[in-house]
RNA sequence: CGGGGCGUGGCGCAGCCUGGUAGCGCACACGCUUGGGGUGCGUGUGGUCGCCGGUUCAAAUCCGGCCGCCCCGACCA
């Protein structure tokens, strides 16, 4: 209590930037904490982005040719252990069903970490033919993972997600389904989150269990850790052996068919809340925000409320017409100041002032998020609002985008010195991207990880054929890779 | 599992050392006031002090045991 001395205010992010963050979450009502330990609730101003999100992404991987199923959520223990990378990533935290119906069962089951292993056992029975390919699913469900230490958004014991299962006829064909959910995922995350990211392929150490090869799309957020934003993974062959998915090509011939996965989860939540946050609260790209212009009437006497509250009714009118998802604010009992901040916590993009002053001008004030200072606020003719409204909405989407891709250049640095790269990583904001040299080699990785605790979290896709020296080992390196401390 | 810390109205804490039957701020309810950047005042609701046992005339406070949570580390697509 003693150093808190507003409990108005959240912990400032340049003070503390977990409390920071575990503040807006709580404030912005986006999440609670549940009496189940490493469990998030969902409140409705959270869960609503969640929506926005969702509905957005599940459209655009339709577009792709996948179509959405439901699997079950419990999974025979026996189904892990069929392919062996596989069960030794995920066997230390999954939670096992042992009793039903008050009787201990024949054959545990788990909880779903992933939902590999059930569905290419259902896969096996309805691909026969390489006319049955490729078969592209899709499912939006909850998984859960027992870690061992958990972050609201970030990294919780349940968390939902969605989860993409194709099996192809070629491995050029799985190859190509890769990439393009990876180019999927970096379009709308960009697009829709305003969340600048960096895309490439994962290091050995860092990959999925079970596959051949993983590519990432990671984030950057405002304290200079990386953050994986999805991931989409080259399965080869590896799971069609272990669950026997083989079909008979054109030449009559029995193959094993070409797999992928991908996914995303409630974590990107987490990366909006960190790339776009500020000390007054949360920043909400327009794209995804429930509520993105609020009206704030101000009065003072019984007369200039009346017409107050008509002149917002109208503005209200005109941008819900115009398709703008708006709302006023007629809580009454608290002051306008008191509104400008609360919303502004919520992380509404923009807000528009009606006062006395306003409507015997024929204006309103229009306060931009995205903004500070006085830059922020300016006037809008009222007959005006329904057509420049959506235009602002746009550019604050933009901005938005602008602040954080320029934030994550500014912190994206190239080393060719390993004493360099590890006082980059030291120091108290200590972190960002590290572009380097890397030759591939494990124990170079290792040692990077134990001694700065940046991971590799991508080797950038299309770079340009040149060969350095690994910044550990001095060795040459074929390419370069970009190592950042993560979450 | 190792190291550290904490359990007192919904939240944050004081009280514990030096036992005497619980208090402050915020939030919440009502009223008045205020209203262009977190208005002010008043009244009020709400707590078997984590649990069990012991000492004592008397335990939030002292003693013993247990449970839970948080932070750091190990771990982690």
């Amino acid at each position: 209590m003693a150093y808190k001395q507003d409990d108005k205010k959240v912990t400032p992010r340049s003070q503390d930037f977990a409390a920071w963050y575990n503040d807006i979450i709580l404030r912005a009502e986006l999440a609670d904490y549940s009496p189940v330990r490493g469990c998030i609730v969902f409140r409705p101003d959270g869960f609503a982005v969640w929506e926005a999100l969702r509905d957005e992404l599940d459209r655009r991987i339709k577009e792709t040719g996948a179509r959405n199923a439901y699997f079950p959520l419990f999974i025979p223990q026996s189904f892990l252990q069929k392919e062996a990378q596989h069960v030794q990533g995920f066997a230390p935290e999954v939670a096992v069903v042992t009793h039903g119906g008050g009787k201990e069962l024949e054959e545990p089951l788990i909880v779903r970490p992933t939902s590999e292993t059930i569905i290419n056992h259902m896969f096996a029975q309805w691909i026969h033919s390489h006319r049955d390919l490729p078969l592209m699913l899709n499912q939006w469900c909850n998984v859960v993972r027992w870690e061992m230490r958990t972050r609201l958004f970030l990294r919780t014991a349940e968390f939902l997600w969605q989860e993409g299962h194709t099996a192809h006829a070629t491995r050029e064909e799985a190859e190509r389904e890769t990439l393009t959910m990876l180019e999927t995922y970096r379009g709308f995350i960009e697009e829709f989150l305003a969340v600048p990211l960096i895309y490439g392929r994962k290091s050995a150490a860092e990959r999925f269990p079970g596959a051949e090869e993983t590519y990432t799309v990671e984030g950057l957020m405002g304290d200079g850790r990386a953050l994986q934003c999805g991931t989409s993974h080259f399965l080869g062959q590896n799971f069609a052996k272990a669950f026997e998915i083989r079909f008979l090509d054109e030449q009559n011939q029995m193959q094993f068919a070409w797999q992928t996965s991908w996914g995303v989860s409630t974590r990107l939540l987490g990366a909006l809340v960190m790339v776009h946050g500020d000390d007054q609260g949360l920043r909400l790209p327009p794209a995804v925000a429930s509520t993105q212009v609020v009206i704030v009437p101000i009065w003072r006497k019984p007369e200039e409320r009346e017409k107050v509250l008509h002149a917002a009714a109208n503005v209200f009118q005109a941008l819900k017409t115009a398709g703008v998802r708006v709302r006023v604010d007629e809580r009454e009992g608290v002051t306008p100041g008191f509104k400008f901040n609360d919303w502004e916590m919520r992380g509404v993009p923009l807000r528009i002032e009606i006062g006395p002053r306003d409507v015997a001008a024929g204006e309103v004030v229009a306060a931009r998020r995205d903004l500070a200072g006085p830059t922020a606020k300016s006037k809008l003719v009222s007959s005006t609002v329904a057509e420049r409204v959506p235009a602002l909405l746009n550019e604050i989407q933009k901005n938005l985008l602008t602040q954080a891709r320029d934030a994550m250049l500014a912190n994206t640095r190239q080393f060719d010195s390993y004493d360099a790269l590890r006082a980059q990583m030291e120091g108290e904001g200590g972190g960002g991207f590290a572009d380097i040299y890397w030759c591939g080699k494990a124990e170079c990785e290792t040692k990077i990880r134990e001694e700065t605790r940046a991971t590799c979290r991508a080797i950038p896709l299309d770079q340009k054929v040149e060969v350095g020296a690994c910044i550990v080992c001095g060795e040459p390196a074929p390419e370069r890779a970009l190592f950042a401390k993560a979450y």
